[in-house]
DNA sequence: GATTTTTGTGTAACCGGTTACATATTGCGC
DNA sequence: GCGCAATATGTAACCGGTTACACAAAAATC
């Protein structure tokens, strides 16, 4: 009853006045579960995500915290493992203590996260497979790679590698599809590489070791992440072959790492992408928003040492 | 009632099966704000950090995740920024929602954070300032400290310049104390040398500058965190002294750059400090553990190239 | 076979808010 | 000064579980 003095109702400014106070002296503090239990609504968000590491994490959860404390909501956290069973139970432990989710499922296909995700309860998708009638939230894998791609090829680069990250994940697979498209595009006469790594720096290591072994001409390679360019680097310079001026390396994601080490490289907004999930997601909430969109981040080009100068086509 | 079959009582095993088909059949889900209503629990945790950056975040949450997800409980999340009154609202809101509480503040003193805690919930506290009654999960500075200044001065070093982190920061100001501690007591006779850095790597590279500049003998910088020790690291490498034939260098936390970059540094094991956190924290929800106690890790020391061989003392 | 004990099932109160509705109060026009 | 409208306050049902208790049925005891 006294709470209807929540806000809105017909009620004196005199009675709010001592409303007021008198909580304030009793230190009163509404129990949530109660409220929850009458509105339907728990002010809460659940997110579910894979089990990332690095950086990504932080700063996609300092994102969505953000703009979540903005709005008054809390996040409710759950990170799943790879399979689609850990992704159904955490989705299914959110049920009914959530208004809505967010969910990054990289690695499900478009079918299983369909099956996983709790049937009439709003979501939002972070860079997971496209499902009808949500939000969804993508990194711009093609464009990224353009703008690399076209970067490489202004450079002078005539024999650019890919090292693909991961088979079976979409970004992975997104990237190398683009960088074949990026090829054909702007520069179809020049050859088109593709090894396949697994987003390791070890793999982008020996994937160059193996490279320079058997004598491949190159002057680029562009690997799927951070990580594995910086492997090739590695290998490049144990060699004794110059980075940028024989060779260019590439990256994407830029990690830390990248920056300090002079990696060239894609950078993604990564706190910028959480706190649109959220924001998103309780404009959904508030019905403000049409039931589904989506987005695409392009990632920006960031130029550093690693493509510096014109390399001259030499080869390895 | 049919609730009661949620596991004991007395209930005949056909009834139990016959309510379980009908669960299933009808796609039942309990309501968790009507459960947590009249139990008066939410098996849920309120996890309060500051703002942090890089992989400590992610790697402590992904710590807490696991421990919780063991225990059925899920993480309610809420960053906090500096000050008192953000850290006072960020407790407030998870006020009657969560059974616990874990709470890292380094950045408060023990009598703010006494006064933004809600009294009555149970809490860990993580890297804070120790609070009674309550548990506490702290980094042993003094004994990581004590392990790095001993390996210096195995390896000879007889000259060792500590570079402190950002001032008011409980554990930059446990470092530099802990330093002059060691000094005293493994080699009283040698000079003891601090400096006050900010955590930053510039701050690093520029007060290694300046010693340089006023010509200052050292054979080692111990620096409280990574960033800065690359910092040093970067200042001696630009003029072109030897490290680690003329100066050491060696961090604490061991970021990632640490291990890629080769400098000696301390290892935290952060996410094993997030699942103790949890473990805590529940087995004190469960009433199995004593109200309060305290625990100390100790890092592990990372013996890398920058520390490698033995100076011989060599002035700048 | 009747009574006591045990076990199984049904009933209702309660957790602590929200909200629709009924009642009490005030203000206004005539 | 009276009646009606508008506004303020009180009351009670409801959200959907849990649990203590009452009662019914079955099993055990003599």
């Amino acid at each position: 009853m006294s709470r209807a003095l929540n806000g809105h109702d017909h009620v004196s400014p005199d009675t709010r006045r001592k409303v007021a106070d008198a909580t304030r002296a009793l230190g009163y503090v509404p129990n949530a579960a109660a409220r929850s239990l009458s509105t339907a609504k728990s002010q809460a968000i659940g997110v579910v995500l894979p089990d990332l590491h690095g950086e990504f994490f932080g700063e996609l959860v300092r994102g969505m915290d953000k703009a979540a404390n903005e709005r008054g909501y809390l996040l409710l956290l759950s990170n799943m493992h790879a399979d689609r069973a850990q992704a159904s139970q955490a989705m299914g432990t959110m049920r009914g203590r959530v208004d809505g989710l967010i969910v990054m499922a990289p690695q499900l296909s478009a079918e299983e996260l369909a099956e996983a995700l709790p049937p009439g309860l709003p979501a939002v998708l972070v860079n997971s497979p496209v499902e009808a009638g949500l939000h969804s939230l993508r990194i711009d894998n093609r464009g990224g790679v353009m703008l690399m791609v076209r970067h490489l090829l202004a450079r002078g680069a005539r024999n650019i590698v890919h090292i693909a990250g991961l088979a079976g994940n979409l970004d992975a697979e997104e990237r190398a599809a683009a960088y074949r498209e990026a090829m054909a595009s702007l520069a179809p006469e020049l050859p088109v590489t593709v090894l396949q790594g697994d987003f390791t720096d070890d793999s982008g290591e020996r994937l160059v070791q193996q490279l320079l072994a058997q004598g491949s001409e190159f002057d680029a390679v562009f690997a799927a992440n951070d990580m594995m360019a910086l492997g090739a680097l590695q290998a490049l310079r144990t060699i004794g072959v110059g980075v940028p001026e024989q060779v260019a390396i590439a990256g994407f994601d830029d990690v830390p790492l990248a920056r300090y080490l002079g990696l060239s490289t894609l950078r993604v907004d990564i706190a910028g992408i959480g706190e649109r999930a959220v924001a998103r997601l309780v404009s959904e909430l508030d019905g403000k928003a049409p039931p589904s969109t989506q987005e695409d981040y392009v990632p920006a080009l960031m130029a550093r040492a690693t493509t510096a100068s014109r390399p001259a086509g030499h080869k390895t």
